[in-house]
RNA sequence: GCCACCUUAGCUCAGUUGGUUAGAGCGCCGCUUUCGUAAAGCGGAGGCCCCGAGUUCGACUCUCGGAGGUGGCUCCA
């Protein structure tokens, strides 16, 4: 046996046993937990010493590898008894007493596989998840939850939205995205671009296939050989699909001299990058093979850098403001206990974390964020922000990077006001960081009922019968020509489903027009979640439907 | 990549304990219906039962290999 710890609403149990487990397994467990819950097993701990826990594990490699890393680690080793049948080496502290456990109230949930002491190098085992709570009331309320994030998942709501889909001829991890799943793609593209405008940013274009010499260069190429798609040419030459875009940008900036006086030069691109991800790492749009990236990278002198971060920090909370995802931050730094893990020296490090705080903690407070050491890119620190969703779920979205690094490697200055050379200061900045992700993030924090602004289609015109199919497909056209995505729904099924139909595709406006409505050159309106809300004239139709895509609400 | 599970019509899913013609609902096509706020009626087309090999008189069904997917693990510039 393994290791078993808690983790959020339960816990897991790693197991090494020759046969394997099924899911049909699951409830013949939970039975004999039950049973066992409803002996009222008392559940004692005592300190053991290095010698006697060695000797109570001598038949268990997995507890005698634990108990050596606990010595090393100089931890006080504990044992806890289960009444008098079973002793684990235990951090101990769950209950004192089986009866303190409500036998209704927990569930095994799922069977995985996991390597001892999470390493690829180690043993694979099997892993058995549950969940716990203290009373059936509050489990159902969880997995209740769980139903309704089923229920919205990207995936499932992709195919029936009609979004985008995958096919095995393509390949794995490769989406193709449909007509309306492109009219969203373009909006949310449109919308950072909007913000980015006003803070001087330009836009550039840049090949998808390059020399790997430009990935010697900047590091990747040892670093992520076996994630590139790599490309051997006819002349023998070996180039590779680009797996990011920041060496493209440099290469723009690296074109001429610069004076101090032109900087900072923005760049920005929403392009694609290829990364070889294993196969099963991929999961529907939040990790694919060939992503799209809202990509910009700043360069700039080490005075303005402090003022070009906050305007990327606006950037990103106007943008994520507006779908309602709250922010949480992170800075994320490096860990100096593993220095082959990053490129440069410390200093420089030092000197880009330094930076980063100090924008961090002018704009939320000190201290009033967390600090990971060791989830900083290989090139520098980061601040990343994380979304949370309508469901409560946490995403890490947007991230901002300080990079003293690259510009380093690619000997990137430019002329100081004394005439001499001073090294510039590189930003990263992605606001969505790959549309495929923030995407699938967005489908499920909607549930695919999408704003207005966002919805590939905005308004559904339907007639009450074949006569009046004239009357709203002018009705439709007016619309269209507003620049509102109206779409005008066949004559030949019956009016409750065609409505149906509306309502299931979650289209935002479905308007209803017949005689009444014909005579009087009105629309009938009914709104997403709503229901009939009334008539109107479609010209104070499009101000207000104009008004709400303003707004972005 | 690793462990486990899954793959039958465009979609959701039945089914065959190895047996000859493979089923439903939705969707699609045709005809009828022309309708006032969430599913009209009738008819029709649509299947290499994921792919390849093996076992067998016979494989959608069993075995092995592969592909794709799902849940995890590992990884994530």
């Amino acid at each position: 046996m393994g290791i078993g710890p808690t983790i959020e609403n339960g816990f897991y149990y790693d197991f090494d046993l020759k046969e394997s487990l099924t899911p049909e397994d699951l409830p013949k467990l939970e039975k004999r937990i039950r049973e066992l819950i409803r002996q009222d097993l008392k559940m004692t701990g005592s300190k053991a010493t290095t010698a006697s826990a060695r000797k109570l594990f001598k038949d268990q490699p997995y507890k005698l590898d634990l108990i050596k890393d606990f010595v090393k680690e100089k931890k006080q080793l504990t044992v806890y008894k289960l009444g008098d049948m079973f002793s684990d080496l235990c951090k101990g502290g769950h209950v004192k007493n089986t009866k303190e456990i409500n036998p209704d109230a927990f569930k095994l949930t799922h069977l995985a596989g996991a390597y001892w002491k999470g390493d690829e190098g180690n043993a694979q085992l099997q892993r058995v998840y549950g969940v716990a709570f203290s009373s059936k009331t509050d489990m159902e309320k969880y997995l209740w939850q769980q139903e309704e994030a089923r229920k919205r998942d990207h995936r499932k709501l992709g195919q029936e939205l009609d979004l985008f889909t995958f096919s095995e001829l393509v390949g794995p991890g490769l989406p193709l995205f449909t007509p309306k799943g492109t009219v969203l793609r373009d909006l949310l593209d449109d919308f950072v671009w909007s913000l980015r405008k006003k803070y001087g940013y330009q836009r550039v274009d840049i090949p998808h296939i390059t020399k790997k010499d430009l990935y010697e260069t900047s590091g990747h190429w040892s670093k992520f050989k076996s994630e590139l798609f790599r490309i051997n040419t006819r002349e023998g030459h070996e180039f590779a699909l680009k797996p990011m875009n920041c060496p493209h940008h440099i290469q723009i900036f690296a074109r001429r001299k610069w004076s101090f006086r032109d900087l900072p030069q923005r760049y920005a691109s929403t392009t694609k990058i290829y990364r070889d991800e294993q196969a099963g790492e991929l999961s529907g749009l939040v990790r694919v093979r060939s992503i799209t990236q809202d990509d910009a990278h700043v360069f700039c002198d080490m005075a303005r850098t402090e003022s070009e971060l906050k305007n990327v920090w606006e950037i990103v909370h106007e943008f994520y403001g507006a779908f309602n995802l709250p922010l949480k931050l992170r800075l994320s730094l490096r860990d100096p206990k593993q220095p082959d893990k990053y490129l440069g020296d410390g200093k420089l490090w030092k000197d880009a974390e330094a930076i980063l705080s100090v924008v961090a903690d002018k704009k939320i407070g000190k201290g009033k964020y967390e600090c990971a050491l060791g989830e900083a890119a290989f090139y520098g620190p980061k601040i990343d922000f994380m979304a949370i969703d309508s469901l409560g779920r946490e995403w890490q979205v947007a991230t901002i990077q300080l990079d003293l690094n690259m510009p380093k490697r690619f000997g990137l200055t430019f002329t100081n006001d004394k005439g001499s050379q001073s090294q510039i200061f590189m930003i990263h900045a992605a606001i969505m960081g790959s549309i495929e992700r923030f995407l699938a993030i967005l489908i499920e924090h909607y549930a695919g009922a999408f704003p207005l602004w966002l919805s590939p289609v905005q308004v559904q015109v339907i007639a009450v019968s074949e006569k009046f199919q004239s009357y709203a497909e002018k009705i439709a056209k007016d619309l269209q020509a507003a620049d509102i995505r109206a779409e005008l729904a066949e004559a030949n099924e019956t009016l409750g489903k065609r409505i149906r139909e509306g309502e299931t595709q979650k289209v935002p406006y479905i308007l209803i027009v017949g005689e009444k409505e014909k005579q009087a050159d009105t629309v009938a309106v009914r709104k997403r979640g709503k229901g009939d809300i009334g008539t109107t004239t479609i010209s104070s139709l499009i101000k207000s439907l104009q008004e709400e895509i303003t707004k972005r609400k």
